[in-house]
DNA sequence: ATAAACTTTCATTTTTTATTGAAAGTTTAA
DNA sequence: TTAAACTTTCAATAAAAAATGAAAGTTTAT
């Protein structure tokens, strides 16, 4: 196999697993881009490699910034931006859990919140209120948990992780 | 608080929070519904409690009873199926986890041992074969640690995993 | 055997999400 | 200060995903 073909094969691969996670498939596509090119490139390269519009580049790239995946960099004598990618698998999977924490669980944890501090008022129906307030409390105690898992392993070091977890699942 | 307007909250909540994990609206509102109703339902009571066409319904009913989340329940004296939700907060974690590792995961770790497994060539740029090659491996070392803890905890009972986990997460 | 009761399918339509690219904005060098 | 080089924005467009509903399929009771 030739190195583009692989490469393409990655970038694709990658694509099509970041949509399935909520994650736009261009910047996965990016992000995979990034991951596999040891040197840095412009916005350019990158829509060249891609075959994607300019603004579609500039979006997907300002997010992969902002997640912490992605970090500019200066070339001397060079009036555009360059970017290269934060390599470490171990960082960037901190970095993708605690984004999806925010974006995902957080808003989940404060409805859930809301409706169990809430007085709910039912008449007609004691039974159905009872059922719903056992269930949201249920959920309520899974979501703190997964949120308190997510908090710890996201701000972990990755030699703490691999030996107080990894020694339980190999 | 009414009641009514609590569930409504809930499930609107619940098919948000879905669409975010790539697992549709629709399925994970019909979801939310069962998992605060006592009773069991049929396809007609959860088109009119959401507001759905027949079809709608009948497809993701279909797709949570294949999850495991949802079970079929004949009622004596009815023609139509009913449907009524696994409740266990734990139980429906495991399920979700599962799935999801089939549906995302697996295909990423096929992808990752064939470019793996294939002899990659690059007469002319030996220092992009080299990074990209340490790239695949570090991914896949880490998808296979996250592929093999998935499988644990999805196969894992409550107070097991409770037991050797949460005491490290609270 | 057949018709009523119910479920599933799938071509079409609608909704949602992502992409484009031109125009506006910004920075830098001279 | 201005014009070239580059970046960002956003209204319009395209693509992808989900929903509809009527028709086809299946099951059950008589």
């Amino acid at each position: 196999m030739q190195l583009d073909e692989a490469k393409h094969k990655f970038i694709q691969s990658w694509g099509s697993f970041g949509s399935q996670w909520g994650i736009n498939r261009t910047m996965a596509q990016i992000h995979a881009l990034f991951l596999i090119t040891p040197e840095s490139m412009s916005a350019e390269d990158v829509m060249e490699a891609l075959q994607i519009s300019r603004g579609n580049a500039n979006t997907n790239v300002r997010t992969l910034i902002d997640w912490g995946l992605l970090y500019k960099e200066f070339k001397v004598g060079e009036r555009r931006e360059f970017f290269i990618a934060e390599k470490d698998i171990w960082t960037i999977a901190k970095r993708i859990i605690k984004m999806r924490q925010q974006k995902e669980l957080l808003p989940m944890l404060q409805i859930l919140g809301q409706l169990q501090s809430a007085t709910i008022e039912s008449k007609d129906n004691v039974e159905g209120l009872e059922h719903f307030i056992k269930q949201i409390n249920e959920i309520n105690d899974m979501a703190i948990k997964a949120d308190r898992t997510l908090t710890k392993v996201s701000a972990s070091e990755k030699n703490w992780f691999m030996k107080t977890i990894m020694k339980f699942f190999g």
